[in-house]
DNA sequence: TTGCTACATAGGAATCATTCCTAAACAGGA
DNA sequence: TCCTGTTTAGGAATGATTCCTATGTAGCAA
């Protein structure tokens, strides 16, 4: 989240990128850059359709891929289960909640030089590296201590 | 992957852990236990298939179900496509190759010790992290750097 | 050793996120 | 304004995983 930016930066932004500015693109684009939440694809179709009720859920996937191959967003890779977008660009890490499974970020420099890993092929070229910390968010901490025969789980929920 | 594990000893570990020890159960922790390339599901079916022709891939996914509830096998948290199974259960991290999605372990004690994250709410408990390095093996490096466009990319197999 | 019972297995169907396909709409440049 | 390649919407397809259920069997107790 590049702090409150506005309808027009986006649209230079996608002309910077060479991107066509369509309504349903900014919209998406724009709910994901104001969002800490990391929002899976869902998520963002949910929050956008209000505005464009014609909206395909389709074409939210199709605007993060594009938006990802351009390079303004990235898929936070945590969990193999349902995708999680993230339009903060910055190095920086996640901590996880296994119980509501919503995602932090964690802007620690300190956490963005770590020396290089012992033990693997010299061929292997590192890009990049990410922690993720992974516990219980206080919500779940709390849901979780009470009933201890816990039945599956309270979930906060994303976004 | 915990050293040579032999047959017997597979069969202790289940009884300390409570599990009924069936053939194919053991023939799956035991190619799990003796793999280091993080399978999937269908590695492991495809792997111990041959000496079981009966075996359902269903067998397979509930077996790593019961295995990880009884702490024996960890997924490895690491995209959100497939899932991957991993019997090393001693804290450590991995380098995953963004061409041919291998997963190699990083046994890097300096990393089991990460300063915990700034700026998170008070009331959150970590329980664990992981460090996640991408980037490209040999094998990927050198298809990527021939063939400039790259029509998909290989993918060298997995396990 | 035998029988019981709860758990395990196999196979098929169901689920669900994501991708594929296609026709119609449209943004942006000529 | 017109053209063309991109974008959109909707529906179908895909594929990993889960659900359902009848049958099989490991482990325990008699
Ligand atoms: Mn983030
Ligand atoms: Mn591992
Ligand atoms: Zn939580
Ligand atoms: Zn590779």
């Amino acid at each position: 989240m590049t702090m409150n930016l506005s309808l027009t930066d986006i649209q230079q932004t996608f002309r910077d990128c060479g991107l066509k500015s369509t309504p349903q693109r900014t919209a998406i684009y724009q709910a994901l850059v104001h969002s800490t939440a990391h929002p899976t694809a869902e998520n963002l179709f949910t929050q956008v359709s209000p505005a464009y009720p014609m909206l395909s859920l389709n074409t939210v996937y199709y605007t993060l891929g594009v938006l990802r191959k351009a390079g303004l967003v990235q898929e936070v890779n945590v969990g193999h289960d349902r995708a999680r977008f993230d339009a903060n660009l910055s190095p920086h890490h996640h901590v996880i909640c296994l119980g509501c499974h919503a995602i932090l970020d964690v802007m620690d420099p300190r956490l963005n030089r770590l020396s290089s890993p012992l033990g693997i092929p010299k061929d292997f070229e590192i890009t990049s590296h990410q922690v993720a910390f992974r516990g219980y968010c206080g919500t779940c901490r709390r849901s979780r201590s009470s009933m201890t025969t816990s039945p599956s789980g309270k979930r906060p929920a994303i976004q």
